[in-house]
RNA sequence: GGCGCGUUGGUCAAUCGGCUAAGACGCCUCCCUUUCACGGAGGAAUGACGGGUUCGACUCCCGUACGCGCUACCA
């Protein structure tokens, strides 16, 4: 794929990267654009290059413009992720933009969700409905005067017309003209003037109908046969017939407009460089070039990238939250509950996951660096993220992957990093935490035993509170009195050890169990299970030190009672 | 149905015309470990199909198949 970027520019660089991309210019090339052009098809012969112009340079601004209505998905989460890694990594501006053009669909807290999210993930926005900006007001509900000048432009310019439809007129037409072979009629050029529209109606008409008030939306009219061009930055060249496109609603009869023009409005007013958007949208990507077109200039038009999709692991198909309840994962980012059915949904956050993990895991779905490396850090994304190495096809959700990530992000995590989110977990599982450095202690000792952060419960929890339940099935079978003695023995002798410390306590115990011919292998678990409650957990000499004489001597005790009951 | 986009192991993927096709997850075997993990060594497993272009194709071109997306006064 080779794409020149066309425009009266007096100056290039050649890179191996998409223009828009850093990129480390190759060669600078003075010039017209015709001069370089011809020098780069000589460059180009062993490489993909691209050419930069070099003045005239905007700052990169890029926005995430979801609408409110219900949790942030993974497929939402990694857009953001894009926008953000692409627009830093340029030194641009990162905006949150809320489409809640379609008050049918409003969801209390869905949009404090969204900002929280973008919190939590550390990907906070340069401008935001929350904090503001030179681009205000950033929910388009709250520009929703502005549409409407726009819409009526594109009328008086010939691109656009008025239509009286009413919604069982819309219905009857697409019953009436279903067939076969076109299951889903399109309000096009060819069935437009059989509507009741400005262009089937006349002037006059038009005015009447206006003039009392009929509700009415304003359709773009599409040309009858035209090519629109698009050059996507992931998919290169790309291009529609508009005779196969519908006269898309652009704004509606309650006077909002449809994302069709308020996405065009908008990033042109807020000045957007580059928009970054699900697959799912290059359907409905030529409207938006046309309307470009018709209103701003297409040189104006960001560049645009549509996103490969998210599909569900089993099967083919977008990742639905209902593919995570199905198969026993999460899909949104964080916890959410409806407040309509008040159905809830776990999170990432909650289910134990590290915010550098779950960002880690989906910026390498659907991109990588290239290299062998897996674990990047959001600073290492921001430099290595390039926009001509995401995939084009889709990629599957693998759940036993984004473990792997949490689990060795746990492990390269300095333990200071996730120490209050683990206090936290335990304490709401009931394991009052008092001593914070003997905390970290016991993370660092657990810590390559955890895949998610609630995993802690049950490798962290013993140490500050006694295991509710004795595993003695694992002990009893091969139990005796000779077994028995022994850690009557050890009792005693752990009461006299001073020191305390583990190759101390090591060395008794295996003192005492030569004395009574016991091979320490077979005592090692025992005395594991009265300390943990299971067959788990670190080296058990670690656990008596860090747990200490009085829990130790007393669980042995206790566990000794469980036994001689049964 | 139409239109658009895609297609390398089970999954994520490298490859930019020289391939004996990397690596990771998962799976299996072994080592380490008196538990569970971590770690280490190894193994099974991949270019949808058919035509071109070329000395040479996973890579470029064209078809076919399959998959997905869109086809609302939703985004």
């Amino acid at each position: 794929m080779r794409t020149i970027i066309e425009c009266e520019i007096d100056c290039f660089f050649v890179s191996r990267h998409f223009p828009g991309q850093r990129g480390v210019p190759l060669a600078q090339q003075p010039g017209s654009f015709n001069e370089i052009h011809a020098r780069l098809f000589e460059l180009q012969r062993n490489e993909r290059l691209f050419l930069h112009p070099m003045s005239n340079a905007k700052k990169v601004r890029v926005r995430f413009a979801p609408s409110p209505t219900g949790g942030l998905h993974l497929g939402g989460v990694r857009t953001v992720l894009f926008n953000y890694l692409f627009a830093k990594q340029q030194g641009g501006d990162f905006i949150l933009r809320i489409e809640d053009t379609d008050q049918s669909r409003f969801v209390p807290g869905a949009e404090e969700y969204i900002t929280e999210t973008l919190r939590w993930c550390g990907l906070n926005p340069d401008e935001s409905p929350a904090q503001g900006g030179p681009f205000a007001p950033y929910r388009q509900s709250e520009r929703k005067a502005g549409y409407l000048q726009y819409a009526e432009q594109l009328v008086q310019q010939g691109n656009a017309y008025y239509a009286f439809d009413t919604p069982q007129e819309l219905e009857d037409m697409r019953n009436n003209y279903k067939t076969a072979e076109n299951p889903s009629p399109q309000y096009n050029h060819a069935l437009r003037s059989k509507m009741r529209n400005s262009v089937s109606l006349g002037e006059e008409a038009t005015r009447e109908l206006l003039a009392n008030g009929t509700p009415y939306v304003i359709r773009i009219k599409m040309p009858e046969n035209e090519t629109v061009h698009l050059t996507d930055m992931i998919r290169g060249e790309v291009s529609f017939q508009t005779s196969q496109v519908d006269d898309k609603v652009l704004l509606k009869a309650d006077g909002m407009p449809t994302y069709h023009l308020a996405v065009v409005v908008d990033d042109y007013l807020m000045q957007i460089t580059h928009a970054f958007r699900g697959e799912e949208w290059l359907p409905s990507a030529p409207v938006h070039v046309l309307v470009w077109r018709y209103l701003f200039g297409e040189e104006n038009m960001p560049q645009w990238a549509h996103l490969p999709l998210i599909l569900k692991p089993d099967g083919n198909g977008k990742l639905s939250k209902r593919d995570g309840d199905r198969l026993g994962f999460p899909v949104f980012a964080m916890n959410w509950t409806d407040p309509r059915s008040n159905e809830f949904t776990q999170g990432f956050r909650e289910r134990g996951f590290l915010p550098e993990a779950f960002v880690n895991m989906l910026a390498v779905l659907g991109w990588n660096d290239g290299s062998e490396q897996e674990l990047f850090t959001l600073d290492e994304l921001v430099q290595k993220f390039s926009m001509d190495r995401v995939h084009k096809g889709g990629a599957k959700f693998n759940y036993e992957k984004a473990k792997w990530f949490n689990q060795e992000w746990i492990k390269k995590l300095p333990v200071a990093a996730y120490q209050p989110l683990v206090k936290d977990i335990l304490q709401q599982a009931d394991i009052n935490i008092a001593d914070d450095a003997l905390l970290t202690k016991v993370l660092e000792l657990v810590k390559d035993r955890c895949t998610l952060l609630t995993d802690f419960v049950q490798q962290a929890g013993f140490f500050f509170k006694q295991p509710e339940t004795i595993d003695t099935a694992a002990i009893k079978p091969k139990w005796d009195d000779k077994k028995q003695l022994f850690f009557v023995e050890l009792i005693r002798a752990y009461e006299l050890d001073a020191s305390w410390e583990h190759d101390e306590l090591e060395k008794i115990f295996k003192e005492i169990a030569a004395a009574h011919q016991i091979k320490p292998g077979d005592l090692m678990m025992p005395l594991r299970v009265m300390l943990v409650g299971g067959k788990f957990g670190p080296g058990v000499f670690d656990i008596a030190v860090l747990i200490g004489r009085d829990n130790t001597i007393r669980r042995i005790k206790h566990t000794l009672q469980l036994l001689q009951q049964a």
